[in-house]
DNA sequence: TGTACATCAGTGAACGCGCGTTCACTGATGTAC
DNA sequence: TGTACATCAGTGAACGCGCGTTCACTGATGTAC
């Protein structure tokens, strides 16, 4: 795969994947064309479909790559966490700076996902998904959870998945926030553990909230 | 204004908005063409720029009225609420219930006014947000928030946002849970009111939680 | 009530454009013997 | 090591398409007197 260097144009179908991922930041998901890709490689229009069925074949395999380097983000962002606390805290920020770094790529994969049926996309965006769960399940373990990891992923989720897209479309400066993800995501950390954890704010104290949670 | 019916066409700027969001609807932000909104409505390719400057400024519109729409559908659904709490879980629902209802639509107020400046599209963003500011206030000053009302706004609006995608977007399957706007709004204002609220259920008990706060 | 005029919504034809996709082809690369 | 053959990535030209937008125009509507 990778060893055959220089064959013709050499590695079309990766950079083809770059380039396009470029111009679908530069220009949005409407500036994207096939034969744009071309041009820019310095190939012809039909190129492309040495491999790629399709445009969007090409589009699919973008947002698989997306949901791929959505999970690297978060798993990298939280590298060094022990508790479940701090795991679900990086890991939200990991999501934040994905959002932030590529917020077309993070927009066609949500936004795209749903009406493709493209096996492997959705193998990699569940992957994404299973990283939250998995999160959320060592927070149940370690007891720290008012609710299941289920009910909990949900707000979670919600909650993150939220606040990047309103970053990257500017719905968080009516908030008061800059849109950094280190701090948005802090903040948004901050409300969300007192709503999740059993415990307010520090694990420490060794008090509980009243935690009633009635039928 | 509305006074003119079949005058030419009748009321040829509503009606292309009308056609424009079934069209948006059904095929989606790139089946949206001007020159089939004038076919579909019998018009030649010509007549719309009578009405709107260029296809940007349609959208505009149809996004502002879109921003409109979703601000009332809150306040709909919270017609009958007291409280500061009954009317944020209400608005939410509403705004669930929105994005449910017109997922195109949605995705066009927010991953498209970024790049707009149409002041008009901004009013009625702001409008909405405004609503949110306003229950939380009010909840403020029933004394029911654990954190200021924009700190709250933050999670609350992230939340219900992140929900309302999650939805459209198919990744609330994941969640094991079906996509109802009030199913979902009522599971996710309950974890939400726990991390927000000073009480974490029932405003009646009488009793705090700890919210302790340090620094 | 009737006429003259200004307004303006919609016409119809045309413009240039870039797009996705196809197809028979060429020529470089890998493989079998 | 050398030759014959199969593979397959990229060529180049062409297809039909629908798009956004423009422009001089027509004819219905509203207005002033």
């Amino acid at each position: 795969m990778s060893t055959r260097k220089d064959y013709h144009h050499g590695d079309l179908r990766d950079a083809l994947l770059l380039a396009a991922e470029k111009q679908l930041s530069e220009e949005g998901p409407a500036g994207l064309s096939l034969r744009k890709l071309g041009r820019d490689l310095g190939v012809t229009p039909g190129a492309p479909y040495r491999h790629f069925e399709d445009k969007d074949a090409l589009l699919a395999a973008l947002a698989t790559i997306g949901f791929q380097r959505l999970r690297a983000t978060m798993l990298k962002e939280q590298k060094e966490c022990v508790t479940g606390e701090e795991r679900l805290r990086s890991g939200g920020i990991g999501y934040l700076k994905f959002a932030w770094k590529h917020p077309e790529l993070f927009r066609l994969m949500f936004g795209w996902m749903p009406a493709r049926e493209a096996p492997e996309l959705h193998e990699s965006g569940d992957a994404a998904f299973a990283l939250l769960v998995d999160m959320l399940r060592q927070c149940e373990r370690e007891g720290l959870l008012r609710q299941t990891a289920l009910d909990a992923g949900l707000l979670a989720w919600s909650a993150v998945h939220g606040a990047a897209f309103l970053m990257i479309d500017g719905g968080l400066k009516l908030c008061g926030t800059e849109p950094d993800p280190e701090i948005v995501g802090d903040r948004v950390h901050r409300s969300l553990w007192s709503g999740i954890a059993r415990h307010p704010v520090s694990v420490e104290t060794g008090k509980e909230s009243p935690a009633s949670a009635p039928a």
